[in-house]
DNA sequence: TTGTATGCGTTATCAC
DNA sequence: GTGATAACGCATACAA
C-alpha cells in the first residue's frame, strides 16, 4: 500500500482532504472522521487541534465520499411538472424549510407534465441514491408508478384508491365555495371545470352542497388558462338562463371569468359572485381581488418533506390531507 | 483481498450494482464500465450481452461512485432568492432545459436574501463537488464571494464593476419605456423606482431619454410590493401637478398603480399611460393588461447554465447582456 | 481514546 | 478487446 500521503499534492488542487488535515493535526483519518461526526469518543484537546487545522485548511467533509460509503446520499429527489408554476414553488419552499433543518438539500427534476420525462427524471434521480423522493402531480399510475427499490410520496388528488402521500380535500373545497355563494344569497350558480381528477372532486363537493338545498347548477368546461375561462363565462351567459354567481376550478381560469363579465358591462360582485380555487399570488391583484379557496401550498409542501423524513428513517407513513380555506375577498358580497 | 463477488447479496439488497451485471456477463467490471461510458473499444457482440443482463438487472450506473472517483459531480449547484418568485421560476426552467441535455441536474438552495444563508448555502453546494454553480441576485460583493475553488455564474445587475455572468440592459430598458411613452405623446410621466441597483439603471435610461427631448420627471420610491406602488401613485396624484403616463420599475407595483389609479376614477390608458417592469405572467392577468418590458428569463438562465457548462469545460467565459423588449398591452396608447 | 484496515461503486491505467 | 487493480474520500468494525 502506498504511503497515503504521498499524493496529496492531487487532492490538494481540488481542495484540502481529509488526509491533509489528519497529517497536519498528527492524528489518523479515523479520528478527523470522528470528529465531523461528533459521534463516539474524542479527546477534546485533540477534536480542538483538529477542527482548528480543519479551519485554516477550510476542510469540508466531501458528501460524496460520506455518501458513498454510507449507500445512500443526503439528497431528496424532487420532481415538479413545472417549477414556474406559482403553486409547484411555494411546495418546494415548504419542502426545502424541512429538508434544511435536516442538512439536506433538494435534487430537481421536471416532468413536464410527461410520462415518459417523469420517468426518466425518476431514474436520474434514482442513480443518485437519493434519500427519499416526492413526486407533485405525478401522470402515472400511482400504484406502479414509483419505478422500484425505493418509496416515494407523492403530492396529488388521491388516484386508483392508493394511499400515497399528501392531498388536498378538494370536495371540502367545492363545500366552501358553494356555501359560501349561497350564504350571500346567490341562486342560480355555475360551475366551470377543467380536465383532471382535482376538477371532478371539486365539483363533486361543490353539488352536494347545492343538492343540499335544492339547487343545481350549470357547468362549463375549461383547460385552467385564462382563455378558457372567458370562452366558458360568454358561453354562460350567452344561453340567457340568468347566472348571479360561478364557482371556478382554478384562479387562472377565474382571471378570465371576471374579464368576460367586465367585457360583458356586468358588475362584480354586485351582478355576479365569483370564487376561484387554489388562492394563487394572482388572486389578490386581480379586479376586483378574487375570493378564492386556499390550497395550503407551503404547508403541503412541508408535510411531504416530513413524510419523507419519516420514510427514510423506517417508520411508516400516512396519507395526510389537507383542508382547503375560503379567503374572502372583493368578488363576492351579497347581490 | 476478499472474493470480489461475495458481498453481491448486501450489494443486491439495494440495488444491482455493476459487479453482478459483470459476473451474469461473464466479464470483467471493466468492461461494463466501458460499455456504460460507451467510450473505448468494446466488442458489439460483448456490449450487447452486457446491456441485455444489465437491463435484466434493472442495473443503472451509480452517479455516486462515479462522480467520485472523477473527483466532481455531475450537479450544478443553484443558489436562488426565493423559488416561488415567478421571474426566478422561469430561469430555473432555462437552466434545467440545458442541462438535461448534458445529462446533468440542479442542486438547490435558496438564499432568501440573506447574506449569512447564502454562503451556508453555497458551502454546502461545495461539499457536494458540484461541477458548477449559478447564483441569482446574490447579496454578496461580487469580487469576494464565490467562497473559493470554483468558480460562479452570478445572474444580477452588473454591480462593483466586476464581470460575473449575465444580467439585463436595465438601462435599455429605462430607455424603451420613455421613448414608447413619448411616442404616444405623454409629456407628464413619473418614475416609481425602488431599492436596488436594477431600479437605479432602469431609471437612468429613463430619465436620459426624457432629456433627450427636454423633458424632466418626477419619482417616487415604493418596494416592489402592490401596496408600495398604490402608496406611491396616490402621493403623485396628490400634489395635483398633471401626471399622463407612469413607468413602473416592477410588474407588481405596477398593479398597485393601477388599482390607486382606478379608485382615483382614472381611466388606464386614456387618461394615464403605465408601464411595468419584468412581464412577469402577472402583467397579462392585469385590468387592463399591463404593457411592460420583458426580462427574458427563461433565456437568461438558459444562458448562465451555458456559461457554466462552458466554464466547466475549461473555457473562458464573458459577460452576456440581454436586452430587454418592449410587451404593447392595453395600459398605454395615446392619449 | 486512537489507529489500522476494509469497503462503498465507479473510472482509469496499465498490462496482456 | 479485455482483465487486474489502484485510486477517489470517507465511515466504521476491530484491534490496540
Amino acid at each position: 500500500m502506498p504511503d497515503p500521503t504521498s499524493n496529496s499534492v492531487t487532492t490538494l488542487s481540488r481542495g484540502s482532504g481529509i488526509r491533509q488535515v489528519a497529517r497536519l493535526s498528527g492524528v489518523s483519518i479515523a479520528t478527523v472522521s470522528r470528529v465531523f461526526n461528533d459521534a463516539a469518543s474524542v479527546h477534546p484537546a485533540t477534536r480542538e487541534r483538529v477542527l482548528e487545522h480543519a479551519r485554516a485548511l477550510g476542510y469540508q467533509p466531501s458528501s460524496l465520499g460520506r455518501n458513498l460509503v454510507r449507500g445512500r446520499s443526503d439528497l431528496l429527489g424532487l420532481i415538479v411538472p413545472d417549477v414556474s408554476f406559482p403553486l409547484y414553488g411555494e411546495m418546494i419552499c415548504g419542502i426545502e424549510a424541512v429538508l434544511n433543518a435536516r442538512g439536506m438539500s433538494i435534487l430537481l427534476a421536471s416532468s413536464h407534465d410527461d410520462t415518459a420525462s417523469e420517468l426518466m427524471a425518476a431514474q436520474h434521480l434514482l442513480r443518485h441514491a437519493i434519500a427519499g423522493g416526492i413526486i407533485i402531480n405525478s401522470r402515472q399510475e400511482l400504484a406502479s408508478f414509483p419505478p422500484r427499490g425505493m418509496n416515494w410520496i407523492h403530492v396529488t388528488p388521491e388516484r386508483d384508491g392508493v394511499p400515497h402521500g399528501v392531498e388536498l380535500d378538494n370536495e371540502a373545497g367545492g363545500r366552501l365555495a358553494a356555501h359560501e355563494l349561497l350564504r350571500l344569497g346567490r341562486r342560480q350558480i355555475a360551475y366551470i371545470g377543467a380536465p383532471g381528477c382535482e376538477s371532478v372532486h371539486r365539483e363533486r363537493g361543490f353539488t352536494d352542497e347545492l343538492r343540499r338545498v335544492g339547487l343545481t347548477s350549470r357547468r362549463m368546461q375549461g383547460d385552467y388558462s385564462e382563455q378558457s375561462g372567458t370562452w366558458a363565462a360568454q358561453a354562460l351567459l350567452e344561453d340567457g338562463s340568468g347566472l348571479d354567481a360561478v364557482f371556478v376550478a382554478g384562479d387562472l381560469m377565474a382571471a378570465g371569468v371576471l374579464r368576460a363579465l367586465h367585457l360583458r358591462g356586468l358588475r362584480v360582485p354586485e351582478d355576479v359572485a365569483v370564487v376561484g380555487f387554489d388562492d394563487a399570488p394572482l388572486a389578490a391583484l386581480l379586479y376586483p381581488r378574487l375570493t378564492s379557496i386556499r390550497q395550503p401550498a407551503r404547508a403541503m409542501g412541508a408535510a411531504a418533506a416530513e413524510q419523507s423524513l419519516r420514510m427514510m428513517d423506517g417508520h411508516s407513513v400516512e396519507s395526510v390531507i389537507f383542508s382547503p380555506e375560503l379567503v374572502r375577498r372583493e368578488s363576492t358580497a351579497p347581490p
